[in-house]
DNA sequence: CATGAATGAGGTTTCATTCAT
DNA sequence: GATGAATGAAACCTCATTCAT
């Protein structure tokens, strides 16, 4: 089952090795300057000159200016969305410990924290272009509804039937978890990142405001 | 207490209808471009023209573009975090029925969900022109700080107190509580305004979660 | 034979009473204006402004931005360029003491430096703008050669028969002269105002320089 | 001693050579116009026309219309004052006949005569738009008063000392002096270019009246 | 492969002028 | 007469993209 995902991630880090140098300084200078000022806001001009190339160059390895994005936007999906149940652990938890619903909840939310901890850049690109890229936004929802989705739902299904959750439909519980969880990742490192931050604790305070909003009705 | 509340709406109101209908036309044009496709990619010549009025005549009313966006986001601004604690009914419960957290969260919940009903595209330039304009960043936390931090603040001590919540910091809670009301509101409106909802429903779990959520440990 | 003149001085008089006080605000303000930045780098808004009137009060009473700065330039020109022989003094001199040449220059140069000296921005505009204007330079040219040159021609011509000056051809005469004097009125006021004049001394020291200059050989 | 001014001629020649093909086409339509209609009625898009390039081109080679404006004028300063006693002849006389003030005269005036001569569009540019650009301005008055002044001031002096110049202060003999020949100069390549012109008389003449115009009194 | 000069469409903004009030 | 909102042409300038070197 995992081995798609895999498989998938794989690809994405050949991907990244078959870059040659110069690709690289444009990908490195086009994500600082997409996320500072927007893709719409940014030149071409000013990424070539961050990246230490010549503008022509860009255009050699990106046809034009929104591949570019593209190129830069659509790993980030995957590797953001996907691994949330890719990782051995998380299965591995689900799989031999399917009663413990808040260690699930909790290998997420570590696990997603650090990916943003280490991409703040690509994810701020990707949520503030999807609001302007129709294409974006269905390529999110495409990875969305075809993979995270399904396993989340099977996930909610169990613990339900187990009693160990309040009787609100999948997507509203899967809507509850995510924007809790996103909240507090976007409020960390993107809204107000200069706070001083405990992060154990305010997970942990997380993890538990999700398990009792979502404990059943007693 | 209120009072300055409603000098400052009221404020904003007597602005709106100063507009002659050229100018209103150039705000309703301005606001639909600019949420449809951001201001950075949206074009005066666009819009003078869905306005049906002459590019000049946009900049006899704005100085420039970048005073059209803001002469549209400020006033939102003030509108959608000031009434949070503006309307007689949200101080009322407060005041009156001192110990109903439910009803004091439930308000805001209906009250924030009916203005973003009725001002989706204005919240949503909102939010999307402040990752760009560090301007408008700034002007939102200082209205947040001075003006909807502490009263929340206070409410949050006063239920404290008396043992109706979890004993996290207050700031804590209340991200939480803002992250969960706007995560539902955002994908309400905005993420997935295509699905199929049962508005009442979805608010009262809303709620139902975070009252839970918040419970004191028992 | 002054009357002419004198006829055509009071013309511009009267002319200057006829305006109404929001007309004479435009002239003024457009004077300052024109003088600063140049009659192409002036905006009618601007004019408008600093003469506290509405844009479209100017096109009322000049029928294009144009016929502004020729009703400014023309009678400048003809103040200019005329009175050189127009005052009673000037004339008498020549016709009462007609071997004294340096009197009449002292008259001209004098008269000429309190002229420019009350009209500064008049002066500084007309010289600018003729190098624009085909028709101010016609119109310069025309003044010039019908009402200046014939008289400083047969000036000349009397003190040359009477060998107080060098045989040189007129017009090389009437360069020289004229360029002096220009020459100290332009750097007295426009190219040095901020030195330290010794105007009288300095003024004698010219027509000194011109005298002795044009003196014959000997 | 004449060292500095040659590396500075020098350094301006190599920059003229450094232009590509296109450069130099659009220097030159903007000098033919900035010339005809001044710089703030010559559009980029005319001299793009007339340069044969398009519009964007102008602005690869220079950031802004103004910039353009500068990159024509300074140099123009610079060749037009410096000159002035950089010609090695100027100097040989000046140093080997010290007793000859015409000579020199004579010399400096057939020098610019020539610079003028070939350079009248350049010359005419720079004198009309430092009325308008206060830095032309003071950039003009840097050059003046560090590289031709002071020497100027030293030769006066010299001739003085030997009783060969009338008894008046070096700034005012100096102004006499550049006046009568700028104004020479002026009338006849730009006033009344169409007049029929003897020029080798006329600055025999004109050079005559200033040795006589500047005799020590006798 | 890489460059950067050149392009020209399109962006924002200015401005003289008109005209209903 | 006076106003100032409205106009739209034209101004300056930016920028993604191409292509000869």
């Amino acid at each position: 089952m995992t081995k798609d995902f895999n498989d998938l991630l794989q690809l994405l880090e050949e991907d990244e090795q078959k870059k040659t140098p110069k690709q690289a300084q444009i990908l490195k200078a086009a994500v600082e300057i997409f996320a500072e000022k927007g893709y719409a806001s940014s030149s071409t001009s000013e990424i070539a000159a961050r990246a230490g190339v010549a503008e022509g160059t860009i255009f050699r390895h990106y046809k034009t200016k929104k591949d570019l994005l593209i190129s830069i936007v659509t790993p980030v999906m995957v590797k953001f969305t996907l691994p949330i149940f890719a990782s051995h652990f998380t299965n591995q938890v689900f799989e031999e410990h399917p009663d413990n619903f808040e260690e699930f909840l909790s290998n997420i939310m570590k696990n997603r924290y650090n990916f943003v901890k280490e991409n703040r850049p690509l994810v701020q690109i990707m949520l503030q272009e999807m609001a302007f890229h129709e294409e974006l936004k269905e390529q999110f929802q495409k990875v969305f509804i075809e993979e995270v989705y399904p396993r989340f739902d099977r996930v909610i299904h169990h613990y339900k039937k187990e009693d160990k959750l309040v009787d609100f439909p999948a997507p509203s519980i899967i809507r509850m978890v995510m924007t809790t969880m996103i909240g507090f990742i976007l409020t960390r490192f993107i809204i107000s990142p200069q706070l001083d931050w405990d992060d154990e604790k305010e997970m942990e305070r997380t993890i538990h405001f999700i398990m009792h909003g979502l404990s059943p009705k007693t």
